[in-house]
DNA sequence: AAGAAGGGGTGTACGGCGTACACCTCCCGT
DNA sequence: ACGGGAGGTGTACGCCGTACACCCCTTCTT
């Protein structure tokens, strides 16, 4: 819970100052709580018991904002290991880019449509992007095949690639949803494949299909590829 | 241009009659021009002559609305090709979506936003997704490997992955850019990269990285490590 | 010590948004 | 002839981002 601020603790301290970094930590742990959309500027003001114009002391406008919880975001990613080869640097990298992504839901659609609309990434994804580039040079790649590796990771490069049927149990299940036996008249193979996954012995808790899993599935069958290609191109 | 009713339509002409259909249509239209963050009901209302109220007769709200915009892209995609055999099968119908996503870029936002927030993806979509499946299928892939290759094409499935540095010329150069020489100092892989890229002779134009090429590089990568799993696994 | 300067919080206001709700108006089946 | 429902309208509410004028309190200059 973002604590609001009561009028009681307005008169007890003169209230601690307000900061950027107050501020974007403020709005990240507002949107874990309930998302982006349910963001505004003056719920984050009402949460830090100031006046929303007082916010623009601080951050340009909102996109700003948004920039800036990203930065926070990305500061959260591991930094890169030094003492181990390329593969298990990006490895562990680019799965420690997921756990951040993973505790911040939202984080991957905001990162998506910042991107899109700046020119420039902010200095710190910059920074980010710069030294996962770094680790695949000291690999022995040549500076084509980075080039093409970066693009092949695309989405999964910040850890993430949208799961189609992503695993949030806390959804009101679908007033008009279709019986199964619809279901499986309609959408033959999808059925196929959804009892396949449900009936293995390993998974049978939750949508019955274990994420992590096939995270490192795509990922090492990339990485795979990629490593075949080393020094050939 | 979307043509905007004038009053002189409306007098000369007892106007079309408002239909789910067009009133999709025309959203879609006007988010081609202007972007979905642009996209309001009342605009839609006002380029088809009519009170923002209207539309509430055809669609449930704007997210259901946004749902019926997914439809219609979705129908875009060409219909599976039958007579090959899996790999170009996939490989077309995949490259048909990606040249969608082209024509309407703001459509992947929605997508994941919409896939997001929906208990289960429209029955466009289930088709879209069931056919896909079925591609696999008829390829002799087991249905496991079915799924995790599903989880590998991810964001490529539906033809996108989000290009960190997409090509979108037309955005106003950043007033505050950094100067070449600081760009270096700071993040040297990045710029080694690029340099790489711009120097390239096949690419002296645009951003000197042709994303077709990319994307195929990609998604080829991924199709060939299937490829050796098919059978094993 | 007096006063100018300016960073940081406030208050008010504007235009735009999604959409609830009551209404009106025609067309259609009886 | 008429009752009802589908489809378009008008008004209104409560949100949103943020421009602009203000004011206070610190700090620095003279």
């Amino acid at each position: 819970m973002v604590e609001i601020a009561t009028q009681a603790d307005a008169a007890a301290q003169p209230r601690a100052p307000l900061s950027r970094a107050r501020i974007l930590g403020t709005a990240v742990a507002l949107a874990d709580e309930g998302g982006v959309d349910a963001l505004s500027m003056r719920k984050i003001a009402q949460a830090l018991g100031v006046v929303p114009m007082a916010l623009y002391k601080h951050v340009a406008n909102k996109n700003e904002l948004l920039d800036g919880m990203i930065d926070v975001l990305v500061g959260e990613i591991d930094p890169p290991a030094t003492d181990t080869e390329w593969k298990t640097a990006i490895r562990r990298r680019v799965l420690s880019a997921r756990r951040m992504l993973l505790r911040h839901p939202w984080a991957s659609g905001v990162i998506e449509s910042r991107m899109k609309a700046r020119t420039t990434p902010t200095p710190v994804v910059m920074e980010y992007l710069d030294s996962m580039i770094g680790i695949f040079r000291a690999g022995g790649f040549s500076i084509d095949l980075v080039h093409h590796a970066m693009h092949v990771m695309g989405s999964r490069l910040l850890g993430f690639s949208q799961e189609l049927f992503e695993d949030t149990p806390d959804r009101a299940p679908d007033p008009d949803a279709m019986p199964p036996e619809e279901m499986a008249a309609r959408y033959p193979h999808i059925t196929e494949l959804a009892m396949a996954v449900a009936h293995d012995p390993e998974s049978v808790v939750g949508s019955g299909c274990d994420d992590q899993f096939e995270f490192e599935f795509a990922l090492d069958l990339t990485l795979d590829g990629l490593e075949r290609l080393r020094g050939t191109v």
